[in-house]
DNA sequence: CTTTCGCCCTGAGTGC
DNA sequence: TGCACTCAGGGCGAAA
């Protein structure tokens, strides 16, 4: 499932072919696809059609591309989704939810395809709001390092976000002050996108692995020496991932070509179970949680003490 | 305000 | 072959 690598790596493949384009139309095969997008401020193909891309841009799991409208589409790609390039023509796959047409400048006429299997993902046309400190709302390349106004606004659904750990804008101090102040666990907090975006199961796994971290320990119990190394551990396994081109369990992510992005080899802890921790050789563990699955190492990932 | 919980959603995979 | 069932989890609104 697309976490900021793989959602990076997806702003990155569009923006050179959308960014100064025109959207020539849309065809929606899947009105759930456009639930998070309010009817009211009109409806979404009228709002996209004619409009121009200014560039694409990301903050966490979010992807957005600026419109010359004031306003921006909004992409969430949720559990399962993808954004593909496509010729005009290209022939309409089974899960296809969305197609937006465009006229590129550097590669003419384009298909960009929303496919998305369980349609937890969505896209929308959403009004923008100011970041309110002056940096950019989000990363957007090359085309980030201007002083458009979109660059320092965000739409409004993302408002709440917050800044993901390879945003130069993220407060390192907040992050932490907030972790030492939660009462929850510190998995629960590294998912929260309020605290902290971009992470979800598969890199908080990673990243709790690498810091040996117990996921369910209280994220105040954690200390400040384990949380910055915490931090820091997150950063890697983003940073590794972004150099491997995207990492996904499942191969549900497929990258803006079409090319899977699937390096399932470099995880040491998520979808490992039973298998030899790489560290210490103890047999990684699944158990659930939230809902969902943690892995971990029992040996170097142990639970302190008391706690639940 | 903080935290938790339930809901959304369906193709692929499994077992009988 | 077909059918019932399970599984995956991000984000959000409601509730405690």
């Amino acid at each position: 499932m697309p976490e900021l690598p793989e959602v990076e790596v997806v702003r990155a493949g569009l923006a050179p072919a959308v960014t100064g384009s025109r959207v020539l139309g849309v065809e929606v095969f899947e009105p759930r696809s456009l639930r998070r997008h309010d009817p009211t401020s009109g409806a979404f193909d009228e709002l996209l059609t004619g409009a121009r891309i200014e560039a694409a841009a990301r903050r966490g799991k979010f992807l957005w591309m600026p419109l010359d409208t004031g306003r921006a589409l909004l992409a969430h790609l949720g559990m399962s989704g993808q954004l593909l390039l496509r010729t005009p023509d290209a022939p309409l796959v089974p899960l296809l939810r969305a197609r937006i047409h465009v006229a590129s400048p550097a590669h003419g006429d384009l298909a960009v395809d929303f496919v998305d299997q369980r349609i937890f993902g969505s896209l929308a046309v959403e009004r923008m709001v100011e970041t309110g400190d002056g940096a950019p709302a989000g990363f957007s390349g090359e085309a980030g390092e201007t002083d458009a106004p979109w660059r320092t606004r965000l739409p409004v659904p993302v408002a709440h976000i917050a800044r993901d750990p390879l945003d130069p804008a993220f407060d390192d101090r907040r992050f932490l002050a907030a972790l030492a102040t939660r009462r929850t666990g510190v998995k629960r907090a590294l998912l929260d996108q309020n605290l902290v975006s971009g992470i979800g199961n598969i890199y908080a796994d990673e990243a709790l692995w690498a810091a040996r971290v117990h996921y369910d320990e209280p994220s105040n119990a954690v200390g400040p020496r384990r949380s910055r190394r915490l931090l820091a551990a997150v950063r890697e396994v983003f940073e590794r991932a972004l150099a491997e081109g995207g990492t996904s369990f499942d191969a549900q992510y497929v990258n803006v070509n079409g090319a899977s992005g699937y390096f399932a080899h470099s995880l040491n802890a998520y979808g490992q179970q039973g298998r030899p921790c790489p560290r210490c050789g103890t047999l990684i563990v699944r158990e659930q949680f939230m809902n969902r699955s943690s892995h971990r190492c029992p040996r170097c990932q142990r639970r302190p003490r008391a706690s639940g």
